[in-house]
DNA sequence: AGCTAATCGAGACGGTACGTCCTGTCTTATC
DNA sequence: GATAAGACAGGACGTACCGTCTCGATTAGCT
C-alpha cells in the first residue's frame, strides 16, 4: 500500500512518477550546462524531458527551483574530512573539494546559473543559503572551532568572516572568471589564510593589528 | 560646430543628444534599483526615460551594457590610496571603498544585476572584468607589489590569488547575502588576511606550510 | 444479486452508480445555466458531481453528450396536443410550449450551449437532430397531415418547411437573440403561418404563386 | 503625411499594415472554412497568416471578433432589391440572397461559427446582431412598410415577427442542418407565408384568427 | 532660406517564453 | 469491476518583452 512519506497517511490517485522528476532534473540540468541560463527555459525543459509543462509547474514553483534541485542532486560532493587532521588539511580538503566540484563536474555551470537567478529572485537566494552553503559552512565552523580549541587557530578568530576567507575567493573566480578556477588556487588560497599575507610576526603592520585586537 | 570626436570630421544631421544618454542611463540604474534586475526591461527603460527603444538599441548593444555603463556612473568611487601609508592599510582602504560603494551607493544592486546577466552573456562579462574588476586589481597589485618591495608582506605571494583574498570575501556576501556585508567586516578580512588565521609564527601548521611552499 | 438488465447474466464487479449519474448530469445542467456554454467544463462538472474525470469519460463520450443527456433530462416538456383541435390550435399549442420550455426552464440556457457545440462537433449536432428535433418534427408532421386530410390546410404544403415555418422563428430568436422569445411571438408566428401575411387571397401576387405552383 | 481616419490628426508610429490585417482575416476564413470552429485558434490563426500572436490580439479581442470581420468581408453579399417590385418578389431575393451566401461562399461556415460563440459570448452576440442582422432586418422591414402601404400585405403585421418568419427557417436550416438548405427551400418559405399555410380564406380557423386579431 | 541627413518619439511587427487552464488518458488504492 | 483521486502529455490561452522595422517630427550643418 502506497503511503505518504510525509504524513503516513495512504495516498490517494495516482503517485508522482519519480522517473518523470529524475527526467525534468536531468533535462534542466544538462540544458543549462549546454546553453547556459538562457536556454533552460521552463518550455524547453518540459519539451526535453518528455514532460508537459504543467507537470514542471506542478512540482516546482520556478526555473530557478529546478535548477537548485538539479544542482543539489549533481552536486553530491562526498569529501569527508580527514579524522583528526590539522586545521590547515582540513580546510584545505573543502576548498580543493570546492574547486574540484565546480570545475570537475556539471555543479560549476549550475551554481553560476543559480547565483544569477538569486539575483533577482528572493526565494532562490534563500533556498541557495540554506540548502547549499548553510551546510557547509556548519562544517566549515565546526573545523574552525576544532582549530582554535586545539590551538592551531588563531583564538579570536571571526568565524563568519574566516568561512567567507576560504570560500569567497572561489565563488568571486567562478562568477567572475577573470583568473582561473583550480585546485592549486584553492591550496594557495588556504595557504595564504593561514599563514597571512604579512610578512614574519615582527613586522609592525602585525604589532598593530595585534594591538588593536587586544584592544577589542 | 558639431564635430566628430573620432575622426574630427564635421557631422552631418542631428547629433546625438546627451541629455537623452544621461535619461537613459539614470533610468536604468533607477528601475535596477527598485524592482532589481527583473524591472529594467529594455522596454522599460525607454519608457521611463522618455524615449524610443531604437534610440536605446541605438547606442547599447544590450540591457546588460546600459546596466554596466549606469554602474559606471553611478559607481564613481573616489577613494584616494593614502601616501606612502603600510600596506595594511591600503589594503583597508580599498576594501572599505569596495564595501562602502556597494552599501552606501546604487553601485550595489547594480552590481548584483550585472554580475548576474554576467552568468549568461560573455559580452557582459567580459566587460565587466575588463572594465571594473581590472583597474581595481591593478592598483591593488601595485599595493601589495610595493608592500612586497618593502619587507611588509611575504616575498613569495601569488598576487591574483592575494587579491581575490581581499575581494573575494566582499563580493561573496554581495552576491550571497548570507552574513552582513559591512565595512567591519572588510576591515576584518584585511586583518585576518594580513596576520593569517593560523596560531603565532611558530605553530607546527605554519612550519610544515613554509616547508612545502620552500619545496615548490 | 445485481443483474445486467439486458442479458440477465449477474453482473461482476461493483454496479454503475445511478446515483452519481444522475450527480453528473445535474452538475453539468447547472454549470451550463450559470456560465455558459464555457463554465461547464468536463473538468468542473466532474468536480461539482464530487466524481473523478474517468467516470464521466466513462459514460459519455464528450460534454456535449453530457449536456445533450441533461438536457433531454430537464426538457421533459409534457405538453399534450388537444384532441381533435383545429390545426392552428394544435400548432400554437405546440409552438408556445416550446418557448415556454426555452423561457420558463433550464433547457433554454441548455439548447443554446448544444446548438453551439454541435456547430464543430457531428456527433453532437446528429444526436440533437435525432434525440431532440425528430420526435417533434413527427408530431407536428402528423398534425399538418391530419390538419390536410381535413381540409384546414392548404393540400399542397412542403411538411418539412411548414414545420421550419413554426420552429425557425423560436430557435432564431432563442440563438440570436434579437428580439425577446415570448409566447405571444410564439402565437402571432402561428398566426401569421396559418393566415399568411399577404393582403386577402384575391390578390395577384397570390395568384401568381399559385399559378407557379400548379406548374411544378 | 499620414492621418488617422477617425480623428485627422497626424498619427504617431508606425502606421498598422493593411496587408497583414487582410492576411490575418483570410488566414481565419479559410481555417474556419477548413476545419470549422475548432480549428480557427488564435495560434493557428496567427501561424498561418505569419503573424505575431499579439498582433491579433492587438486589433480583435478575441477569435469570435476576427471570425465577424472576416465574416464581413466574405458575406459581402451584393443583392439588389428590385424596384418597384411587388413585395413577395423582394422578399423572394431576400431570402434566396441568404442562402445563396450560406451555401455558395464561404459565409455559412463562418456564420455557423459565429453563432456558436455568440451563445457563450455576449460581445460576440451583440456585435453579430448589430452589424449583421441588424441592417437586413432594416432593409426587410422596409419591403414590408411598403407591402403594407401599397396594400399588397396584411396592415396588421407585426414586422419584427414577420421578418423571423422569413429569416427564422433560414437559419434554423443552417445551424441544424436537419433539412436540406437550398433556394428552392427560400422561395418556399417565403410563398407558405405570403399565402399562408391556411386553406382558402373561408376556412373556420382563419376566421378564428381574424376574430382574434380584430379584438386586439 | 532651403536642403540634406541623422536622431528622435512612437509604436507596429514577428517572435519566444511565460504561467494557467482544460482535455482525454493513465495509474493508483478503495469500495 | 466501478469508483475518487489525481498525475500526466499535450496544446491553446492571453500577456510581456524582445529586437527590428517604419513612420512623421525635429534639429543640426551645409549650400
Amino acid at each position: 500500500m502506497e503511503t505518504d512519506e510525509a504524513t503516513g497517511h495512504p495516498t490517494r490517485g495516482r503517485p508522482r512518477s519519480e522517473k518523470r522528476k529524475a527526467a525534468i532534473l536531468a533535462a534542466a540540468g544538462d540544458l543549462m550546462m549546454e546553453g547556459g541560463l538562457k536556454a533552460a527555459t521552463m518550455e524547453a525543459i518540459a519539451a526535453r524531458a518528455g514532460v508537459g509543462k504543467a507537470t514542471v509547474y506542478k512540482w516546482w514553483p520556478s526555473r530557478g527551483a529546478v535548477a537548485l534541485e538539479g544542482f543539489m542532486l549533481r552536486a553530491a560532493d562526498s569529501w569527508t574530512l580527514p579524522e583528526n587532521a590539522p586545521a590547515e588539511e582540513s580546510l584545505r580538503v573543502i576548498a580543493v573539494a570546492a574547486v574540484r566540484l565546480f570545475t570537475r563536474s556539471p555543479a560549476g555551470p549550475l551554481m553560476r546559473a543559480l547565483a544569477a537567478d538569486a539575483q533577482s529572485d528572493p526565494e532562490i537566494a534563500q533556498a541557495l543559503r540554506e540548502q547549499w552553503l548553510s551546510p557547509r559552512r556548519a562544517v566549515t565552523a565546526e573545523v574552525l572551532r576544532e582549530g582554535m580549541r586545539r590551538g592551531e587557530l588563531r583564538a579570536d578568530l571571526d568565524i563568519p568572516a574566516t568561512i567567507d576567507l576560504i570560500f569567497g575567493p572561489v565563488y568571486f573566480r567562478l562568477l567572475f572568471g577573470h583568473e582561473p578556477l583550480d585546485e592549486a588556487f584553492a591550496e594557495r588560497t588556504v595557504r595564504q589564510a593561514m599563514a597571512g599575507i604579512g610578512a614574519d610576526g615582527n613586522s609592525p603592520v602585525r604589532a598593530v593589528a595585534q594591538t588593536e585586537r587586544s584592544v577589542q
